[in-house]
DNA sequence: GATGAATGAGGATTCATTCAT
DNA sequence: TATGAATGAATCCTCATTCAT
């Protein structure tokens, strides 16, 4: 009716594109309500789809649900596992920096999400739970610890229960993110707090 | 417990105990299956109890969820905090003791799952998050702040960023109740970690 | 509004009644419409419940349908056994009376419709024609080809494939019920078509 | 069958033949499911064309199965009248040899999926049913009738209710096909049954 | 002509909530 | 109070049909 405004077929063809329009669609509805609440045709709206197309790409909601908290693992867990393999910074320089910054990013990423989703619905999808440890977590604790043991073979640490603990290092990280997912509009800084654990934990376990 | 009523449901049948077995039915079927999944009537049912008569007790479900997290709002924490105030152990000893204990029972507490109905839910019910912030979060921060500081002012620690960020304090209780409810057959040694930040934290602010 | 019209509470406690009358309303749904074509929501209609009522007695469809089968295994087929083992009558006597009087009838009653289903469904439902095989068929035939046999060792019969094969009585019938199913209005005397086999028969059988 | 061209569809891509193709395919899929639960992209998969292709030939899936139901009327039963009329055997000799022969062929014919279509169906497809009358079932009694009449005719055979009942004739084999339909694996040796009624009706009618 | 991606109405099933008893 | 039969809105999923390519 107005030539302003192109007309848009409402039936568009594009194949490629779909199941990640789709797939975004869906994390964000699943960000909001969460697994059971979050309703396929929602979704499918957002996504500018119909329902019907959604279950062209994915049989089935929950497999939706599988296919959202897989797109989310990010090539990042594996870009810091490299960084800590290849890095010519010092273990302080390291941890201070790189490291860091990834720990301030994750509690504002769509990884805090995928924790959410993990913490309500995991209990019934272990499978997935499977799939994160082995592709995210595992990954990241094992960097971690490896790059501590080195630091302690350059002299440059004492051996400490953190050796073997990684999770020392993260878990501000790990507050932080439910904080953010609870508490949004309680203020927190959490980059202070990560920063303060790692002082502490610098000056804890430095030769 | 009562040999001459064999086969009852769990909770016995006394009036004015209704309410909170069927709470504490509730609970157990919203740490089971999430507040959307949870049926009405498999509360009912574990708390032996009819349909209707829940409905009686709580008008809608959402009001016998809220009731449920509330019903979660432990003493424990008033206790922490009086302690707090009355103990005549030194500073370190306090926390190194009382504290300490607190931190690793918290995780295997309900709390811990009242924590991950508020993450999946907390943004559908804020009036529950203000709640719980204010009973029970908003509590345990101040004590924690208010004990490091008289820690400062009797010169058992000098003055850091964690008086002002005493989550310092609590992350890794925190990581370990998330670690339990995502990845509760990976082991974790918890009470460990949450030693090791102890450690680290009183080497980090001890005088 | 209209004072002579009574009242009719639309919340009605009845649970004795409902499981037939839903089942009675089935019955007529699936005869019409076929399995598949059936929809709960008419069925419950037509038996003045709700939808979800239905689901309360069947919980599903399929057991809905089963349901709806077994409902017509009518106590006819254990008369007629019955009448077989008590009867005084001659064997010729028992053919022409009781007998074809229970062939005559049978096509215009909810057996035919059964049958229609069975043809139409048993495909997909080898328990619900295990069940009609058991309950109904093998019964009838075996009732039929015990009286033939018996009509033989009276000396009333001779020995005939008959006796094995109590098919033969029964074809007619059995035509008929088709006959009315697919072509009710094209006319077919179908007492005359079983009172024309059992001429035919007992001519062929009579000693 | 074409060693070129292996792992193809069941049915080769000849434009002039795809008609008939998806026909085919879609008689063995209505068939093994019944009309609402056979799904036009199966029928189209089994085809080996596509499911817009099959919309292309055939408007809907109502038109597609009428379509299935009257390509499977037979020439045969156009066959069997002519024989009929112009069979130089004595009448006893024609119901013995060619119409037995054609009775005990039809319960394993694709005649008997039609009848269970129409029997499932007829009553949703009064146009089918009086396609299938007028173009088989008419003409065989008919022929059937026409025959015994002409045997009176010719003093073979004496006047009976069977000159207007040819239904008597085909009753067993009417019992034969919905033996197979329900009863498929529970045995009935339908030849048998068929022959017999045969000697019963000759010694019935022969004059 | 062919394809198969895309649509959307339709139908089975669930479950919070009500209410006659 | 206490029960649980009864309701019906909500939601997943299917599949005949359309249409851009």
């Amino acid at each position: 009716m107005d030539s302003r405004v192109p007309h848009q077929p409402k039936y568009q063809r594009r194949k490629e594109d779909r199941p990640q329009e789709i797939t975004e669609a869906a994390f964000e509805v699943f960000a909001e309500k969460g697994y059971a609440a979050a309703r396929v045709e929602e979704v499918a709206q957002r996504a500018g789809v119909s329902k019907g197309l959604t279950y062209l790409y994915f049989k089935t909601k929950e497999e939706l649900f599988k296919a959202v908290v897989k797109s989310v693992v990010v090539r990042r867990v594996d870009a810091l596992v490299e960084a800590v393999d290849t890095t010519e910074l010092s273990s302080e320089e390291f941890i201070r920096g790189p490291l860091l910054e990834f720990m301030k990013h994750v509690p504002n990423s769509p990884i805090a999400i995928v924790i959410k989703l993990l913490i309500a619905e995991g209990a019934r999808h272990p499978d997935l739970v499977d799939y994160y440890w082995e592709n995210v977590v595992s990954k990241g604790l094992t960097a971690i610890s490896r790059f501590i043991d080195r630091g302690v073979e350059r002299g440059e640490f004492r051996k400490t229960a953190v050796n073997d603990l990684p999770q020392v290092v993260l878990a501000p990280m790990m507050l932080s993110m439910i904080w953010r997912l609870i508490f949004a509009k309680r203020e927190l800084d959490t980059d202070k707090l990560m920063e303060t654990q790692i002082d502490m934990l610098l000056a804890w376990i430095k030769a």
